[in-house]
RNA sequence: GCGCCCGUAGCUCAGCGGAUAGAGCAGGGGACUUCUAAUCCCAAGGCCGCAGGUUCGAAUCCUGCCGGGCGCACCA
């Protein structure tokens, strides 16, 4: 139970007996106390009397003995609320008896799909790769923390017109040849090599068109080589994975050829409906509130005048396979908000189809453009795309060199794997901790800094903990009594207290630059902790209720950074 | 032209109806014989793009304007 609800919960009847109905105390934290409560200003008005007078009225009904030490009118009529420490202190030692740290699994498990990463066959990964796949698999994190079926759908482009070139590219160069090249994750070359050819050379253009049609018509032989590059491609990606530590495996591969055959089928019940309409020679759909350029509704174009098919239609067919075979009630889409028109005629289609109806529902998780420093759009096709292995790399060598630097104890195979967990940690945080709807500017700096507000500070935090106790070589008592003397103490229990209400609304909201922040502010907590309050000096409860301190912080940052697919080695 | 998004400290960003607008970085000043200084503490830094409006109260909600970005029929 946080402190936020539990004071709500106390103070609701009392509004509601002054107020004569229901009133939300509207409690939070505050700078003059440890929360207020500020529904008395509210209700002035409406009572027609002082707020300070409904404020001490409130004070005097409200059955907080047990909860506050004080409870304060202050100011034109705020409610000043300061936690008893005792009851604080309880709180703490029940986190530490908890598995899950005061963070319930959920009632009702949902079936939830998580479409993100999605990368193409025989294209490099680029960074804008990389807040599809960091924010996804941050959602899939903590949803199967939380207790949902988390079904993760990387939506690989594997299929469509440019595999007519790639497999003529691989004929050319052969087959061994081909996949030396990708096994060595040379993707662009290769991308580039094919379409430079596709360009400059006619018979080659002709020979990749017919090789589109030989693969859509199922060709075994161009069904193989497409196979081959598929293969190659998708062991690359999954090293770039495990490198960047993510969750994703090789089951999760679900590509757009996977759709295929499900294409023609969806379109058809979409005729059936009576949703379609032909536009100048295109079967569209016309879903009501998108006005295009020129003021007329706008189409989402399922079947193209040439009678082939483009995302929308898979898109479509994703959508009532996750929604109907699979079940799903909430299907997640971590694609730029560029798509976001995109996304919001598909999820509208659905609807009117019948695919998507409550409780299902489907939300674009959005993200922000990655941004030159000239402030234009940087992850466009048209080349200037940062190799996404490059930044990890080098993120990774320079955290292993500041390790070896500052901690000289540490073995060569222990600061490897160090600069690991705090490279990766870093370009992670980055990511997430700001507003995933913002563009942001890519700055390798910034990406790359191990100092401030990033992933390595709320990591050394963490390893502090645990150097306490490995020095000590003792446990903290689960059972031991929280007694909260200092500041600090009091200060880093509220943070602890706060983290299942902070899990329960990134698990809603998927802004996980909240859960960022609420980490940096509990590491910072800490790290105010541990310079004040000496815990292994210390003696007998002041010593034990410490250690618990220490132990739920631990955990709770141990946990928080596992949701955001962030290591928390155990030295630095 | 229409739609969506964004303008907050020198820089990167939080805050999105409540009391003096917060962090980090950069720059200034302090703190290591004491559990890791990848740390902590102090000081400094702001017409919250502009102008109206709603409200007891606005960075936060509404309208207009200025500046920037993205999207707007067969590309994925």
């Amino acid at each position: 139970m946080d402190l936020e609800k539990l004071l709500a919960d106390r103070l609701a009847p009392a509004f509601a007996a002054v107020a004569g109905g229901p009133v939300d105390p509207v409690v939070r934290r505050s700078q003059h106390a440890d929360f207020q409560s500020d529904a008395a200003l509210g209700l002035a008005r409406r009572l027609g009397r002082p707020p300070r007078t409904i404020a001490a009225e409130v004070r005097d009904r409200a059955e907080l003995a047990d909860v506050c030490a004080t409870v304060e009118v202050s100011g034109p009529g705020f409610l000043n609320l300061t936690v008893a420490d005792r009851m604080l202190g309880d709180l703490v030692g029940a986190l530490a008896t908890d598995p899950r740290l005061g963070v319930p699994a959920v009632a009702g498990p949902e079936t939830v799909v998580i479409d993100y990463s999605a990368p193409n066959v025989a294209k490099e990964m680029h960074v804008g790769h990389l807040r599809s796949t960091v924010i996804g698999d941050a959602a899939a994190r903590t949803l199967a923390w939380l207790g949902h079926r988390v079904l993760r759908a990387n939506h690989l482009g594997d299929w469509g017109t440019p595999f007519g070139m790639l497999i003529e590219h691989l004929v050319d160069l052969g087959e061994a040849e081909a996949a030396q090249e990708l096994s060595m994750g040379d993707l662009d070359a290769f991308y580039t090599a094919a379409r430079a050819k596709f360009d400059d050379d006619a018979a080659f253009r002709e020979r990749s068109r017919l090789r589109v049609v030989a693969l859509q018509g199922g060709d075994p032989v161009t069904v193989r080589l497409w196979r081959l590059l598929v293969a190659q491609s998708e062991s690359y990606f999954l090293t770039v994975y495990d490198l960047l530590d993510v969750t994703l495996s090789a089951a999760d591969f679900r590509g757009e050829s996977s759709y295929h055959d499900q294409l023609a089928p969806t379109v058809e019940e979409l005729d059936r409906l009576g949703l379609l309409r032909r536009s100048d020679g295109a079967d569209c759909v016309f879903p009501p509130g998108s006005v295009g350029r020129d003021g007329e509704p706008l189409p989402l174009i399922v079947r193209k005048s040439d009678g082939g098919y483009g995302y929308p239609a898979t898109d479509l067919a994703a959508l009532r396979h996750r929604a109907g075979t699979l079940g799903a009630t909430r299907l997640l889409y971590v694609v730029g908000l560029p798509q976001r028109r995109h996304f919001e005629m598909v999820f509208a289609t659905a609807a009117r189809a019948g695919w998507l109806a409550p409780p299902a529902r489907a939300e674009h998780v959005g993200f922000g453009s990655i941004l030159g420093s000239d402030g234009r759009m940087l992850c466009s096709r048209a080349g200037g795309a940062v190799k996404l292995v490059g930044l990890l790399t080098e993120a990774v060598e320079r955290a292993t060199a500041l390790a070896r630097e500052r901690n000289p104890e540490l073995g060569e195979a222990e600061a490897a794997e160090v600069g690991r967990a705090v490279g990766i940690g870093a370009i992670k945080y980055a990511d997430l901790s700001g507003d995933r709807r913002k563009d942001y500017v890519l700055e390798w700096e910034r990406m790359l800094a191990l100092d401030g507000n990033t992933a390595p500070y709320l990591q050394y935090a963490y390893s502090r903990i645990r150097s306490i106790f490995r020095r000590a070589g003792v446990a903290a008592r689960p059972g031991a009594g929280v007694a909260l003397g200092e500041p600090s103490e009091r200060a880093l229990a509220f943070e602890l207290v706060a983290f299942g209400a902070v899990v329960e609304e990134v698990a809603g909201s998927l802004e996980f630059h909240h859960l960022a922040a609420y980490l940096h502010r509990l590491a910072a907590a800490f790290s105010a902790f541990y310079e004040r309050c000496p815990v292994l000096r210390a003696e007998g409860p002041v010593r034990e209720s410490r250690l618990v301190l220490c132990e739920v912080t631990a955990r709770v940052l141990r946990q928080g950074l596992y949701l955001l697919g962030i290591r928390t080695p155990d030295r630095m």
